[in-house]
DNA sequence: GCGCAGTTCAAACGTTCGTTTGATATTTTA
DNA sequence: TAAAATATCAAACGAACGTTTGAACTGCGC
């Protein structure tokens, strides 16, 4: 009874939510079934597309749900280094705005590092418009500061780096840990650290070749 | 006629494998239906079970026909290197090792890079086994080789770089380039060096902090 | 108490799924 | 050439799929 109350006290739109989210991450869109989440769910099954039109939607639901608090920490840790960067109280670096850009990833629920890891392995049709339309202006300004800090290298090779930093990362999100048997959360307190002197080092480096 | 004569010229079992690896790297193993790669193959929907076993066998033989000449030739430079380096004839460097492990991706089917990507963005429980066993041998010998050539830093930290370095390739591998309207094999030609210089840096890096 | 919007429900819609069957070609072997 | 092994075929199996329907239930203003 007391399992049942509690889990009755959540609204069905975020139960539905919550089985979505778990199932997306272990199966897959295409390998997860609406009848799947709503017996997780303990809901309905046609509270699903009642709640959320289509399972496309959400699916949409599921990953918005999770990633705007990142992005908007994101930019708000960037926009008050920019700030305190302008008054010379810090220093604008690549790792003050590298930690801009991962910190907030440990500061989230813990679902939804693997929720992003999981939502970048879909096939592009699927994910595609709703990543663009995610990151796009995260990805523009935290591009913009790299660039900022880093004059001598070319716009494009800039991308370039930014782009297997995202690469690193989204390795991370996904597995975890290397090969280690650390659990998922200390594997991901000890690993952004080590992102984030790896993504440094790549970032910055001008004498390989 | 001669389209037909070209595409029956091609044994059934071949046929099959290209029109898998071409839905499975676009839809995902579950968003690709064995009659959808019948009907592309141009071939009866049994003749998919009768050649493969089932849609999981066939989905590990399409893996299996790209990865292995990338592995074996991954294996074979760098033995190839280790024994040049043990006579002086050429240096065992972190650069030398790493063209040893990306290099061969330049150097087979256009359809082999993709292919991984999309692998490694399958849900765990369907890839896991076939990747481990895949690049186990790989991974082993390549970690022991940067492990050589850097003493100073834990076998743990190795690890993590090692790990980073592998999302970085994956991403690579799944997104071709970061915003341009290069073509597939531009980007990836001009991708890879790139690749190895980030990778590189950030492997060898020991004064952030 | 009544009506109404919001929500939940069992049931069914037609479609597509992976796999199997048994007959029929095709190729190989003797 | 006859028999045996291999391959392809149309057809169907039961199960699961996403979505829709219309009735029943809920809580709240009136």
């Amino acid at each position: 009874m007391s399992v049942a109350d509690t889990e009755t006290s959540v609204s069905t739109r975020d139960r539905i939510l919550d089985a979505a989210e778990t199932l997306f991450i272990e199966h897959g869109f295409a390998g997860t079934s609406v009848r799947a989440i709503a017996t997780e769910a303990g809901v309905n099954l046609a509270a699903t597309n009642y709640h959320f039109g289509s399972k496309r939607g959400l699916f949409s639901a599921v990953f918005q749900r999770r990633v705007q608090p990142i992005n908007e920490e994101r930019l708000q840790r960037l926009s008050a280094l920019q700030q305190e960067a302008q008054v010379g109280k810090r220093q604008l670096t690549i790792r003050s705005i590298l930690e801009c850009f991962f910190e907030p990833l440990r500061h989230v629920d813990p679902g939804a590092p693997a929720l992003i890891g999981r939502m970048y392995g879909e096939p592009e049709s699927l994910t595609r418009p709703i990543l663009e339309e995610a990151f796009q202006e995260v990805a523009q300004a935290f591009h913009g500061a790299l660039s900022q800090v880093l004059p001598e290298i070319p716009p494009e090779e800039i991308r370039w780096r930014f782009h297997f930093m995202i690469g690193s990362m989204i390795h991370l999100l996904q597995m975890h840990a290397p090969l280690g048997s650390e659990s998922t959360h200390d594997a991901f307190t000890s690993g952004v650290p080590r992102l984030i002197n790896f993504v440094q080092a790549g970032l910055e480096h001008t004498d390989n070749g």
